[in-house]
DNA sequence: TCGTCATTTCGCCAAAAAGCGAATTATTGA
DNA sequence: TCAATAATTCGCTTTTTGGCGAAATGACGA
């Protein structure tokens, strides 16, 4: 039960379904995260947290920075479970496709330059 | 996104993924939750009213008495799934063994019988 | 018709969760 | 070594959710 609560209720929080539907092909930095959400640092940290508590997520560091992906096949039987469910019922969701567009604008920047970019706006003196 | 959000949020509760479980293979009426989950009657009707417009559960009036049931294959498919995946986790869960354990001493009385106990043990006079 | 009783709705309080900014950690490059 | 920086942790406030009891609803039976 315990196991199955934390996954329930990691996916039940919109910027938390969002982020894995961003997700969905390939990893992403922490900053890109921040940038495609549009919430704190702190926060998306946290949600990633939770998300990876529930091993819906796997992560990995590389040097500053950390990389999210999805739980593979590895996962426990419920975390794959739910994946699948999210990743079908986002498929044709107005909100998700509206964030992969995003993310393609995103992704023709290199996370290193995002960063920068996102230190840079915070001062735009 | 809003229909997925409402089936994880009605998920992400104990005492719901308990009553889904109560309700493997039978309909049940809304004393006997009341009395298997151990909350107050409009607690477990708020609780049921949620797993209703999640649309992860059918309700049919009899009388005075509101039977409560799984939603069935026709359901809208994300919450099939979402059925079938809390169903397969609960499958070895301790508390939901309990509970069904629980849930054969129950079924032993009539709905009737329960509901008049259930109003004697308020005034124990 | 009227009282009883199962359920639901309402109003309120307590607990949990989401959010942010500040402080901390850890790593890189100067 | 030290400044810069990506991420995380911490402390706090706001919002959401779970819980109860009281009142309202609706159906049955006397």
């Amino acid at each position: 039960m315990r196991a199955l609560l934390g996954i329930t209720k990691a996916l039940a929080d919109e910027n938390r379904l969002r982020a894995i539907g961003l997700l969905r092909e390939r990893e992403l930095c922490l900053c890109q995260l921040i940038e495609l959400l549009g919430l704190a640092p702190s926060t998306v940290s946290k949600h990633m947290s939770i998300l990876h508590q529930a091993r819906l997520v796997e992560s990995r560091k590389e040097g500053r920075w950390a990389y999210f992906r999805l739980a593979d096949a590895g996962a426990p039987p419920a975390a794959v479970q739910a994946l699948a469910l999210v990743q079908a019922s986002l498929q044709h969701d107005p909100q998700a496709q509206a964030d992969q567009q995003q993310l393609e604008a995103v992704l023709q920047l290199a996370p290193t330059e995002l960063c920068q970019q996102q230190a840079t706006n915070k001062c735009p003196s």
